[in-house]
DNA sequence: GTCTATAACGAGATAGAC
DNA sequence: GTCTATCTCGTTATAGAC
C-alpha cells in the first residue's frame, strides 16, 4: 500500500491469480479460503495472513485485475472517432475479455456486492475504471455530433458498460443467446455510423426534432 | 407438477416467499437452507422435504416469480407501438421492478448459475421469458420501419434484456450511476423515436446507406 | 513467510418423533 | 406435513511449529 504497484511479488499474486482463476471457472459462490488455496498448490491460512478477510482478497483482486485490463485498451480507446467504432470495439472487448474471463470475474463480483461491505466498494471502484474509459471516448466521439447537446454522455457511458456486463452474464448460460445479441449490437454500430454521416440538412432535421420533445 | 399452477398452497409457497426476500435483501450468495427457514419463521428441514436441494427451491423461485412479473406486464407491452415507446416501457419496468426486487433476484441467480447445474437452466428459462415478451413487442414495433430488414429483433431482445439485467446489478452498487445511465436511456429513446419519424426521403437515404455496407 | 492443527460455526441433508 | 435432533462436511479464522 505504499507505492502505485505495491510488488505483491509471490504468494500474495498466486492468491490474486487463484481466486480470479476460481470465480471464472465456478463462480463467486465457490469461492472460499480453500478453493483459493486448491487452486495456488498453497494453504488456507494465507489467504488471511495476507489478505484478512476472504473477501478482502476478492476485493483487491479484482480491482487489480480490471485496472490492469482497462490499461491495455487504453490506446485502442483513444484510437477510435465514430460511435459505431466505439460500439465495435464493445464488441471486440467483449469477445477478447470472455476468453480471458475478465469479465467473468466483474460481473459475478458485482453479484456477490449485493449484500454491500467490501465488495460494494472495489465494483464501484472496479466499474468506474470502465465507465471512464467509455466516458472519455463518447466525449471526444459525440463532439460536434447532432446528439451532442442531447446525449448525458457519462450516463450513457453507465449504460453501456452495465449492459455489457449482463450480457456476460448471460452468455454465459445461453451462450447462443449472447451471440446473437452481439450480432445485433454489430447491426446497430453501422446504423448509428449511418445517423451519423447523414449530412446537413438530415441532421437539422434531426436536432430541430429533438428540440420540440425537450 | 401435474397441472400448470401447481398450487403450491401454505407452506411451499411459504418458502419460495422466503428465498426471494433472502436474496432480495442479501443476495445469492447468503441464500441457505437456514436462512430460507428464519425468514419464513419455520425450519430448515422443510426445504429439503418441500424441494429436495437448496438449487432447487432458488430454482423454483426464481422461475415462477418472472413468470408471474412478465404476466403482469402483458397488456403494457401489447399497447406498445414505437422503439421510443418500448424504451420508455423499459424504464418503468425497471423502476417498477427495483421496488419490487424482482430484477434483482434474476440477476443474483444468474450470477449464481455461473456453475453451470440447475439453476442455470432455470434462469435461462426465466429469461427467455423476458426475451421473448421484448421480442414479440420489437417485430410488432419495427413492422414497416427503415431498420425492419436489418434489425435481428431477436438478437436485440437478447441485448435489451441482459442490459437491463446488468443495470440492475449496477445500480445496487452506484445508485448515482444507475439513475444517470437510466436518464440517458430516455434521452436516446426519444432519438430513435426521431429518427422513426423522419419522413420518407430521409428514410430511403438511411435504408440505402445501410445496404451499401453490407 | 509458510506450514499443520484445531477451534468454532454454519452448511446440506437425513432420521425419526409427533 | 412439520418438527427436533443429529450426522458429516466445508467454512472462517486463529495458534503455534518451523
Amino acid at each position: 500500500m505504499n507505492n502505485s504497484t505495491p510488488a505483491p511479488s509471490g504468494t500474495k499474486q498466486r492468491l490474486i491469480d487463484g481466486v480470479l482463476e476460481t470465480i471464472r471457472l465456478h463462480g463467486i459462490t465457490a469461492v472460499s479460503a480453500r478453493t483459493v488455496a486448491a487452486a495456488t498448490g498453497t494453504n488456507q491460512a494465507l489467504v488471511f495472513y495476507h489478505f484478512g478477510t476472504v473477501d478482502e482478497l476478492v476485493a483487491q483482486a479484482c480491482v487489480s485485475a480490471t485496472e490492469a485490463r482497462v490499461d491495455a485498451y487504453r490506446d485502442r480507446f483513444e484510437a477510435v472517432r465514430t460511435v459505431g467504432e466505439l460500439l465495435e470495439l464493445g464488441r471486440t472487448i467483449h469477445l477478447e475479455e470472455r476468453a480471458g474471463g475478465n469479465l467473468v470475474v466483474l460481473a459475478q463480483t458485482l453479484a456477490g456486492a449485493q449484500g454491500g461491505g467490501r465488495l460494494a466498494e472495489a465494483t464501484r471502484e472496479a466499474l468506474g475504471k470502465w465507465v471512464s474509459a467509455v466516458k472519455s471516448a463518447l466525449d471526444r466521439v459525440l463532439d460536434g455530433s447532432p446528439l451532442t447537446e442531447f446525449a448525458d454522455t457519462a450516463g450513457l457511458a453507465y449504460a453501456v458498460s452495465a449492459g455489457f456486463l449482463g450480457l456476460t452474464l448471460f452468455e454465459s448460460v445461453d451462450p447462443e443467446g449472447g451471440e446473437s445479441a452481439l450480432r445485433a449490437l454489430t447491426q446497430l454500430a453501422a446504423l448509428v455510423d449511418v445517423v451519423e454521416g447523414l449530412g446537413p440538412i438530415a441532421t437539422r432535421a434531426v436536432k430541430a426534432k429533438l428540440r420540440k420533445r425537450s
